[in-house]
DNA sequence: TTTCATATGTCAACCGGATGACATATAATT
DNA sequence: AATTATATGTCATCCGGTTGACATATGAAA
């Protein structure tokens, strides 16, 4: 059986409320008895159980992570950061990996809140998910309106978007063409290609946009079918910049002098795997830091409701395929 | 404040245990009873208080998972598939990044302890963490020996060592240096390079290692320079693989004619961003399941000790480096 | 000598829910 | 009419720790 409080008490020979006195450094405690009470609780091997201790203050020290997926390098590197800052904060993160799901995703909020995490954070978000509105509970989205009442963290998309098109324009490209994933999604993200066609228009550039629904290779290969003189394309992410890059080179294809490509996000991963991708850095510990600070004052309740937006700056990064 | 069991109880106009009989689906309940109820917590928007639950029933569903970094897509894809598991199975995940430092380790597990977890599964292990030797604790390794009382499960390093060497061998390379990461580790994963300092003596041919401590580029450089004759390499991860191709495109070694690369991982990321590297794939979500299966059946007390160490196989991918 | 800060103990209530014991009531069976 | 399965209520106890109230003891300062 596990040690309890009574059971370090008996071995260091006080009471109860004087080994809590000393877990909890309140009132007066002599030096004396505070080393007996950590050689009882070392020698047994003891650990206050948090469960208890969380019943009675009604505090956990959990925040829910909702995002689709940590197999993605862009939200592995996010939610990397943020259980790191965490946990330099003295809170634990309950990992949930929705992959896109409604159901998935109204079973983990049900799931965090018998939990009674203080706090969620959530990238991950189905247009019909109204369950975040949780009077009760602090959330804060991460590059998705989650609801009127919620703040989002985001990387200035649209900036990015400008950036990545402006680029491939100034390199002397006419035939751009914008690829994103689901676009149904209520997202910040959005904003890329919104900026792409109004750069493009501000060009006097005809915009063709593809979305990938997963398929990114069909969808590219027909991209390519439908365009013969594409010269450039904006990808709406690193991964799907990755496979264009791919069926440009089996289509004979040079880059960048024939043929360029720009992506988005820059994690760590894109940049050791595929170094010689132009592309928009996203500030993914900034994100990380801005969204924690946030939850955690409203955690304590000195949330500042009139900031319902951040957005953080991003970086081109000019490598070898523009 | 949030509605408890009383507060549903009083809308429902039945007593509390009437409330917790439906809940549990314990003893007799009418129908309309369960109806009144179900309404009243829909009503009251009431969440089970799962701590209050945990403390009595002495079981939290919660399993501890540490890897150095969900940052690196190996423990990207794992941990997203270990959580999807556990998840299916009722369980959820506390995240630990432990970075490679021992004293993170070492208060993720008192962490973990005090929260009352029913099992850890870990992949970060730095020698003389003698922690995890937690008697009423169930802990499944990954890829880790954390002490001889701990189940490991991993896939077969050695033949995948053995395979990838074997491969550059058969294309006719001789002079085949192998990359690894920190080996002071004890980690099945340096099985990789005993099959390869196994292979290379069996074929007559001088093994090489080369070891980096985290600055790839740097040792890859000093590498090239030591051995300008080096016509292969087998790196022990696919970042390192990555890094490889870069040095030998910048010193103009022609792929795969003149210079062969073979990493090891194969994970999604990787073969998206990265498909032309030859690589040993390991069987991610497999590994995943076991660690999983194994763990549960510790917890529920069906452990079977016999089976200490669990090995998967591994699929050699060709591709274009080789 | 009195006063007071320090140190520790005892005791009870509480956090929210689970559960066993026991009482009671209704309706269906025998 | 007696028995039994079904349905619900009351009550107390427990899970492990926190906290406030109150008592008591000691040594130092006033």
């Amino acid at each position: 059986m596990k040690p309890k409080i009574s059971d370090v008490a008996k071995v260091a020979g006080v009471s109860p409320t004087t080994v809590s006195r000393v877990l909890n450094n309140r009132g007066y405690i002599g030096e004396k008895t505070r080393q007996k009470v950590d050689e009882a609780m070392k020698q047994l091997n003891y650990f206050p159980n948090d469960v208890a201790r969380s019943l009675f203050i009604k505090k956990t020290f959990l925040i829910g992570v909702i995002f689709p997926t940590t197999t993605n390098p862009f939200y592995g590197q996010l939610i990397f950061h943020i259980e790191n800052i965490a946990a330099s904060l003295g809170y634990k993160i309950l990992l949930c990996n929705s992959q896109g799901q409604e159901d998935k995703e109204r079973s983990y909020l049900r799931m965090l809140q018998r939990n009674q995490v203080d706090g969620i954070i959530a990238g991950a978000h189905n247009r019909g998910v109204k369950e975040y509105d949780i009077p009760t509970l602090p959330v804060v989205g991460v590059d998705r309106y989650l609801s009127e009442n919620i703040p989002v963290v985001s990387s200035d998309n649209y900036d990015g978007g400008r950036q990545a098109t402006q680029l491939l324009i100034n390199k002397g490209c006419r035939n751009i063409i914008h690829i994103n994933g689901p676009i149904y999604l209520e997202t910040p993200a959005n904003l890329r290609r919104k900026a792409y066609e109004d750069v493009m228009k501000d060009n006097q550039l005809p915009p063709i946009t593809y979305e990938t629904d997963g398929d990114n290779q069909a969808v590219i290969k027909q991209l390519f079918d439908e365009n013969p003189r594409v010269d450039s394309i904006f990808a709406s992410d690193d991964l799907i910049a990755s496979a264009v890059i791919r069926e440009a080179k089996l289509r004979k294809r040079n880059i960048p002098s024939d043929f360029k490509v720009i992506g988005y996000d820059g994690t760590e991963t894109t940049r050791l795997l595929l170094p010689e991708l132009s592309t928009i850095q996203q500030p993914i510990r900034e994100i990380a830091e801005k969204t924690i600070d946030i939850l955690t004052k409203e955690i304590n309740e000195e949330g500042d409701r009139s900031q319902m937006e951040t957005i953080l700056p991003v970086r081109l990064i000019e490598s070898e395929t523009t």
